[in-house]
DNA sequence: TGTTAATTCGTGTACGTTAACGTATATATG
DNA sequence: CATATATACGTTAACGTACACGAATTAACA
């Protein structure tokens, strides 16, 4: 049915263009050192026999390695989030080692713009061949991609992304839709005057415009459902307990929140308050984090927001791959699934 | 730091052994024409080496295309779910058919025991190299499966597990867990004196024991939080939508019910006929096919359990090229996680 | 002891590509 | 016009493994 299988090789293009291998070689990786007249001719014959080069005798050739940056948070101590996208980098990596890739790996300071540039800075592009980055930092992200695209160097983004640039593709979540949804989770449980409270907590410095997507989500869907509850609203700009708890505790005296939605992964410190002075409500929070999970399956959480993070770091590199070995590109936008993990699905919760 | 890399190859082993490369080599495959002590040397070498074949090197000598089988459920027009298995198989199929590998599939109906052992009996074992199967049919499978271990052919399992075999993994559910979690679902929304409705809709062949494993995780739910609620139960046996709607009817005329756990993917025609009849009840069912999307998106449905079809069929291949590659085994018992899909985040589920 | 047959092993070519090296031919420089 | 210098191309040895072929050694038997 196929019949003529993928047997052409430099070898038949050479013989068709009259020319030698080597020829035919230094078109292939335009190298200079061949006259237009012959690269045309060349060329066409590649176009023609829809030349597909053998990327294992290719890569056996060459004795090169192949090295991808990774430039991402440092797994910190209040938060092993990254954990999870570094066990997919890693998964990754595995499996194409045997392929000649090699990784580099550039952890930055989630708290310390200071620390990203530091780790830029450190890298030499000159031996790259490829980049996955967490662009938390925008303005700082921009400066870097910009020395990427002047190389040529293809780029691809986790966990945020930064519009307007040439990265290949992007794998993370959709902010807006995981608040709305949520909401709409909320929604099965509270009554029609019910007080519902949403919490953000985070330092300043970092990720607030993914928290303020997720609260735009979450509120919106109040509003096109018609809902007519009380929505109160606090930040807390310090993440250790025992201000999360004076914070939290400020707000229930005066107000009988029913529900509440915690914009990011910290909620396992509203969960221990609520726990420690024996308030039940519902929970709403993000993220497979051992501390949050330990709350779920006690009962205090009721419901996790998760986007895979694994899997963000997992594609992303599988990405790069794909690209640079076989030239193949997927798709731009790949927003990762909005799962929803409860104290009855956790164990089987792949990150 | 690692300094050696893997620059280990044959020569090397050879150079130590004071043999040729192609004694190595006969031990390597472990063929005949070497004698007893030299392949203990060879080996012990090796062994001390902890040699790693280059793969790309091998698969470039070696011209021989390497099969793997795959026996799975056709398409059929009942159901799509199907569909969704093989496009993560033919996703995995792409990948790795840089690397010599092609795929012959087998498929059979869903309804008909003899079609499968039709298409089992047209395969030729002697050039397949490892198989997938989605085991429905048990006592048919098992003999299958004991022609497999005779030869020596790895296989793995999809969708449905048999428990006492030589398989390399699983993927596919838990389904225990799932009607678990789905009756938690249910809680959030029913009051103490509700009367729930469980609805199985299948022919008697098919994965009747799957249908019964959710059951009895439901059941458990309630019974393990102390929930006094009356269950009810009906089996509906043909599965065209006037036979559906026709029991329905028979149900709701004679009880109130106001929650509907349907067991399997067949919760379209449930909500078809809610949808008809003007009834809003609380409706779960299985399975992210074209149909419940659709009443999903519309309302009549609340929740869709799923266990990633796609990522079964995928990671069921890429065990099998690790193993048979790269000689790498990964868990044996893969349960999917069990998603739970809502009109909010369907848009983002990646089967 | 010579002959044959088995057993054990080495050699060489191939797989498709890379890239260093070498060799012509054309162009520029004095 | 001789010499230097690009420019365009061919040749060839790798990369690590598979496998056919044949050579050497050993065992078997007359």
């Amino acid at each position: 049915m196929e019949g003529n299988k993928e047997l052409v090789g430099v070898k038949e293009i050479a013989r068709r263009a009259n020319v030698s291998i080597g020829t035919v070689d230094r078109v292939l990786h335009n190298r200079t050192g061949v006259s237009k007249k012959t690269k045309d001719k060349i060329l066409a014959i590649i176009e023609e026999l829809a030349y597909q080069p053998n990327i294992l005798a290719r890569r056996l050739a060459s004795k090169k390695q192949i090295v991808f940056a990774v430039i991402i948070p440092s797994v910190s101590d209040e938060t092993d989030y990254w954990q999870e996208p570094l066990m997919g980098i890693e998964q990754a990596a595995g499996e194409i080692a045997p392929y000649g890739i090699i990784l580099k790996k550039y952890f930055y300071d989630l708290n310390h713009k200071t620390s990203f540039v530091q780790q830029i800075d450190q890298i030499d592009l000159s031996d790259i061949h490829a980049v996955l980055i967490a662009p938390i930092f925008i303005e700082e992200s921009e400066n870097f991609l910009i020395k990427l695209d002047k190389r040529k160097i293809p780029y691809v983004f986790i966990n945020s992304d930064i519009q307007g640039h040439n990265s290949l593709s992007y794998f993370g979540p959709e902010l807006y839709q995981s608040g709305y949804l949520s909401a709409h989770l909320m929604k099965y449980v509270i009554k029609e005057d019910d007080t519902i409270l949403i919490v953000n907590i985070s330092h300043e410095i970092d990720d607030h415009h993914h928290l303020l997507r997720k609260e735009q989500g979450f509120r919106s869907y109040f509003k096109e459902n018609d809902l007519k509850n009380t929505i109160l609203k606090i930040d807390i700009v310090q993440t250790d307990y025992q201000f999360v708890a004076a914070s939290l505790q400020t707000v229930f005296k005066e107000n009988n929140v029913s529900a509440i939605f915690v914009t990011n992964s910290r909620v396992s410190a509203v969960a221990k308050y609520l726990n420690q002075t024996h308030a039940r409500k519902m929970l709403i929070g993000f993220d497979y984090t051992k501390e949050n999970l330990q709350f779920l399956k006690q009962g205090s959480i009721d419901f996790l927001i998760c986007q895979k993070p694994r899997e963000q770091g997992y594609k992303g590199i599988m990405a790069l791959y794909q690209f640079v070995v076989h030239a193949k590109t997927g798709e731009k936008n790949n927003f990762m699934p909005i799962d929803i993990i409860t104290a009855q699905n956790c164990d089987f919760y792949i990150n």
